[in-house]
DNA sequence: CGGTTATAGTTGCAAATGAAACCATCTACA
DNA sequence: TGTAGATGGTTTCATTTGCAACTATAACCG
């Protein structure tokens, strides 16, 4: 038709567009609500971000592990790591000695006293993931962890050039 | 088992959590990986954040509106669409009027400029979701938009006197 | 060795964000 | 009416965040 804009040769099906039904825009959404509610948990109950709680669960499983090792593991860049790191190490969560075999590195650890955060944080994280997926059947809520991970596979696929991710 | 360690007495151990199963920590990753690449059109191409493309779009669909109409809307508190209407207003893709009935409200709609950006970005926003939910069947796409907007509802539930988030 | 390049981690800076304070206006009701 | 409280919207301030620049160390190669 001639009233068709001469821009693009793509269908202009800007029609019927609804917000609401936007894949991104749900799962935007949903993380913040369910972000929040756990950023509040952590940070009620023990002054910890959600990049501090992330380090313990890392160097909690992992074990003595570098910066970079949680970088790798725990899908945060350098920079909030590093600053995740100085708050708990200041306030003595965990321990930070220099790798000599490659100075640059450093070896990161839980001290008792992030254990026992560590510990006490759990069962309440594991409790509210529960309450949120009580939404759901068993099955449903293991059909929607699976379709995460592949979708996290192929969305960082078209995160083309950007900074680490993950 | 007499292999229980005497560390913590709480039936509910920390042992074998695993933050790369925890169901906040994967809808996070997701998220954040998801709404970059979509920023980085909306950016890239019209200069847009995402608050202000989620304002374009809410208009595009409800007509002249008011700006805590748009909050109720696009799940963005009224800062951020406060801000998101300042900007889109200077730049001339909202028009912004008083409504005389109620002076404190505003209406807001889009103008033939920012219907244009609408109507560009529109079609891209589509395929790069199509692209992204191509890692999944059209059932399984399908059942985790469902699951997605049960969660909402369970989520927001706990989301005990936070501020508006939705 | 000596110099270039890569990597680990920190810091500086600018943008985004939200809670709370704030202003203007409207509504309820004494 | 007029005053108290609610509501729409903006501004202020502090926090979070990430990219870029930087420092220090290691690895690679002539």
């Amino acid at each position: 038709m001639a009233s068709d804009r001469a821009v693009g040769k793509k269908s202009e099906s800007a029609d019927g567009f609804d917000l609401e039904q936007f894949f991104p825009y749900r799962l935007s959404v949903l993380a913040n609500t369910v972000t929040r509610a756990l950023a509040r948990l952590y940070e009620s109950e023990h002054d910890l971000t959600i990049a501090e709680w992330r380090l313990l669960a890392i160097l909690a499983r992992f074990g003595p592990i570098s910066g970079n090792g949680v970088c790798e593991r725990s899908a945060m860049d350098k920079v909030r790591v590093s600053r995740a790191v100085g708050r708990a190490v200041s306030r003595g969560l965990v321990h930070r000695t220099t790798d000599a075999q490659d100075r640059r590195r450093s070896i990161l650890s839980l001290t008792d006293r992030g254990r026992a955060i560590y510990e006490r944080i759990v069962p309440m994280a594991r409790e509210r993931e529960a309450r949120i997926l009580s939404a759901l059947s068993k099955a449903e809520a293991d059909a929607l962890m699976a379709s995460l991970v592949r979708l996290q596979a192929s969305a960082t696929t078209f995160d083309d050039g950007g900074p680490d991710i993950d």
